[in-house]
DNA sequence: ATACTTATTGATAATGATTATCATTACTAT
DNA sequence: ATAGTAATGATAATCATTATCAATAAGTAT
């Protein structure tokens, strides 16, 4: 529930509140452009620029995480209770979430080791799935 | 040192070499940007596409790993036998890079859950470093 | 409710980073 | 040398994101 205390006092627009339940609807990873056209079919009237604004304010917010794929724009994610890390096909695209206990341990012993009190891990992998590198040991053989 | 090799047969050009050259004695993560200015220093002719294109290539050919940092823009390094990770602090933006023996276990572990065959992990870490934290809990008390 | 203050919106121009185009130049192999 | 091809430089084009600004609407005080 989008409340205006997270806002840091910002008012509760109905543009707003769309947005905000629109990305906590989809569940995984979505783009400005994919949430502007989800947020179009409720509002026919909202405009990119909002969407981009509201983006912004949610990631300063806290509300929201903002990933940085491989393609050249950004992905947004609300922050649930449990995080989770990426894996990305660089032959397909396809993108697969994972959790592990040793992100949690990574961030327990780099804190300590750097004196830092960290509030974010990011953990994100690159590679070939199973069908990918399946085509691309067909393409380039060890001779 | 540069090879044909690596780069799949492409030729090496004095351009090339003197991008690959300036990264390498850079030591650290540099922008497109900067690159472009040493590279004028040494080559006035030298055009921004060949940075670009280059960067690619090398990005490509597995030489230099690019990284999405805070900023909308990429940095580059090049890729060393060892890899490491960063840690940034959100009060005064020091950077810092730590190796962990978690990193490559996560990745060994995650290759074999998900069937992928893995060719790079990425861990970004941020958080407030001993000093930055001690003015924040200044700023902030817990009432 | 009414009026007021100001944040927010929509439309669009502007920006910044990166990529594409294309004629010219520089290698490489015959 | 000659032909063929890859790379470059200059610049236009693209794409994502941000800035601008007049009009609108949320929240607050009357």
């Amino acid at each position: 529930m989008l409340q205006t205390q997270k806002l840091s006092g910002r008012r509760i627009t109905s543009q707003r509140k769309l947005l905000f339940d629109l990305l906590a609807a989809s569940g995984e990873h979505i783009d400005a452009g994919e949430l502007y056209v989800k947020a179009r079919e409720k509002d026919p009237h909202i405009s990119l620029a909002t969407v981009y604004r509201n983006l912004r304010i949610f990631k300063g917010a806290g509300l929201v995480k903002e990933y940085h794929f491989a393609e050249e724009h950004h992905h947004y994610e609300i922050k649930g209770k449990r995080g989770h890390q990426h894996l990305v096909c660089l032959g397909c695209g396809k993108v697969i979430e994972f959790e592990s206990p040793l992100v949690g341990k990574m961030k327990e012993e780099t804190g300590r080791a750097n004196g830092f009190a960290i509030t974010d891990v990011t953990v994100y992998m690159e590679g070939f799935c199973t069908d990918c590198h399946k085509i691309l040991s067909l393409l380039k053989p060890k001779d």
